[in-house]
DNA sequence: GTCTATAACGAGATAGAC
DNA sequence: GTCTATCTCGTTATAGAC
């Protein structure tokens, strides 16, 4: 299940070239955000030509709605297999952050954690699907959160929303951090202890 | 006391031109990324030419390397300025987060979170002060950290510098999300119960 | 669906006058 | 220290042949 990032029809193997080129361009959002890529990199990188790229995407800015269009729904999907894989709000945290893990791995930011750096300079319907990924992101996590603090599994103070918020925060922004750092290592203890916050051992330990 | 985003010579006052300069790229950072803008757009906001604009920095590159040094050396006065008026630990923290949510206000990122998210555009020497200024600010909270554990006033598991870790990250995150909703005050809800995760009220208030 | 060719514009950068 | 003028290259995008 690498539903965050392989294609449908195999990340490098023979599918139609524009998913290829969808591809191309999602890892290199991932790895150089929106303004640090052009057609001419695509185009190099899958050995055909800007005006091929221009042909199934007629505009940067429609190459980026399909990449967030895309994502977003990729992202829906492993929600979804994660509610009905594990019905345990704790392992479905756990998987939650693995789905992250797994992106920072390969090098990449979270498609959307990059866009939403690069906010001010995209397009208003990108603007707008950013948005729509971080709110669904924010209410999956508060239902898990409603759902462990109603069978016990997890404490915290306030809102669910609030604290899924904190979480989705935390992840994005550890992410950032610990890529810069070339760190995997790290995104990964950060975010176990940020679990652990909210399943059991809370207070010190001094 | 606006040691993140003041120039030296008032911000938009008569300084020099390489003040003003540094002052409009800084700004544009922080808001559009460093890929997000260029010299035309700083040397028409400053109404001057971009020949002017090379004139006192050469290359793109020189610009950043100028901005990242300002920047973190403003931010380190500002910790030591911290440091010598808040005695307490829980003060010397809220007074960290108030530099952050500062800047937010402003509709800007801090400069080195963005920075951090274009990590694998830019040239070795900014990715480097860029891992600087992160060590330096997690090292600088590991210690308030340590202070408040020896104080009592702060409970936390592991170590101070996996937690100075989670600190930065939660903040770098919930920032970068803050800015995408055009949400202030949801950087400060969630700023605020990070802190106060840290400074007494554990577990659950169900 | 992909190519060649090119247009139109913007970016980073330099030379040399004032 | 700032200007005009220019250069070179990259970027997005289009036209039209195959």
């Amino acid at each position: 299940m690498k539903l965050l990032t392989a294609s449908t029809s195999g990340a490098s193997g023979r599918g139609d070239t524009r998913a290829r080129i969808l591809d191309a361009a999602e890892r290199l959002v991932q790895q150089r955000g929106f303004n640090g890529f052009s057609y001419a990199t695509v185009a190099a990188e899958l050995g055909v030509t800007k005006a091929a790229l221009h042909h199934h995407f007629p505009s940067k800015t429609a190459l980026g709605e399909a990449l967030i269009t895309r994502y977003s729904e990729r992202f829906a999907a492993a929600l979804e297999a994660i509610d009905a894989t594990d019905p345990q709000a704790r392992a479905k945290l756990a998987a939650y952050v693995e789905l992250y893990a797994r992106v920072l791995r390969e090098g990449r930011m979270c498609l959307c954690g990059m866009l939403a750096a690069e906010y001010e300079t995209l397009a208003p319907p990108i603007r707008q699907a950013v948005l729509e990924f971080l709110e669904h992101n924010e209410s999956w996590l508060a239902g898990v959160l409603e759902q462990g603090r109603a069978d016990g599994s997890m404490r915290f103070s306030g809102s669910a929303a609030e604290t899924a918020d904190s979480i989705l925060g935390g992840l994005e922004g550890t992410m950032l951090v610990a890529r810069s750092y070339g760190d995997p290592v790290r995104f990964e203890a950060t975010a176990a202890r940020l679990l652990a916050g909210l399943t059991g051992e809370q207070g010190a330990r001094s």
